[in-house]
DNA sequence: CAGTATCGGTTCGTTGATTGAACCATCTGT
DNA sequence: ACAGATGGTTCAATCAACGAACCGATACTG
């Protein structure tokens, strides 16, 4: 159980990296996963902020919900809402990580880098360092300790910014994993 | 210069993640990355230890020399290596701590799974935790600082274990970068 | 109660990527 | 001169991603 390769997968490949890419390293899934911890939760709402395919985010939420990395549940008369399990916030560390690589080697012209703050230290809080560590306490705090901000306050120019309900909410500090938008 | 996406873009999302995916978020790319880790140099090695088509790898080669995360060179007439820069160096935190998440949560029936630990460790040196980093010293230890060596030694049954030169080296504890095979 | 909107999809034709097999040019060793 | 290794390129077939259109269930509106 649990322990079939899905999906796309790399056989003969007998290494956890292999494992961890069958479930997670498919074009979309990771965005989707970061929308998750920012705290999106309908597939309307991913649709509007990623500008995905259905199909594809269809594909991708329910190869999520087989690995046990979201949980689908009803949350109106037949609606259904994805929320990260255990296992998907165990997640949190390699996500944080591989943004934190890009922020600091793949800068974008419109900018868009971001920090996220551990808002319950009780040393005061700092924004996180490698590994998702606070520097401030030492722990590794849960994404639900966290608040993000942008660095780079609105791009006004260059291309002009995103208009849907996430990207707005996203504009102000958020903390991470409560409902959005 | 260098702040173009690359090859298959995640357009329109402003975000250090999805910039650090036009990179590194294509199929096969992180396990080229793990096998530069591990030491391995050469176009021949990286196909036959990954069965990976030779014109994708190719083109993952290609990108990820013009991303600046592996530079191109001869070592010898007319032969090539590829070897990680400073950017793709700095990679191995993000890598690791997916893989750590692939070996907590996606646990296959062969094991396969692997432990890094701090061979240069002024405090005697332990098995890498969360971040990757050391928690006999505290640091996060630079990759080549790294001995990595199988949990589950020799499958033996089940399917058939690789057979290439790079797998046979593998099963040896071995220190990260030193060239293999 | 008919009409309309919202949500979470499915279906389908087109475009683009991945695959595996075949071929190729350069250099090395014998 | 020839064989083998290396690092590719080319090509047809398959498979995934894309975007537009359609769908069924549940509200909400007049």
């Amino acid at each position: 159980m649990g322990a079939v390769p899905l999906g796309r997968d790399y056989d003969r490949q007998d290494c956890a990296l292999a494992r961890a890419l069958e479930v997670v390293g498919e074009r979309w899934t990771l965005l989707v996963l970061r929308d998750c911890f920012f705290g999106v939760r309908r597939f309307a709402d991913l649709r509007a902020h990623l500008d995905i395919p259905r199909a594809v985010l269809t594909d991708r939420l329910a190869t999520l919900v087989e690995a046990g990395v979201l949980e689908r549940r009803p949350y109106a008369a037949g609606r259904d809402e994805y929320v990260l399990t255990d296992t998907g916030l165990d997640l949190w560390p390699a996500l944080f990580t591989l943004a934190r690589w890009g922020d600091r080697h793949r800068v974008g012209p419109g900018g868009g880098r971001r920090r996220f703050r551990h808002a319950d230290c009780p040393a005061g809080g700092a924004d996180l360092a490698t590994g998702g560590l606070c520097p401030a306490c030492g722990t590794l705090p849960p994404p639900s300790a966290l608040e993000t901000r942008r660095l780079d306050p609105d791009t006004e120019g260059e291309r002009e910014a995103r208009d849907d309900a996430v990207s707005r909410a996203l504009r102000r500090p958020h903390r991470l994993l409560t409902p959005l938008p």
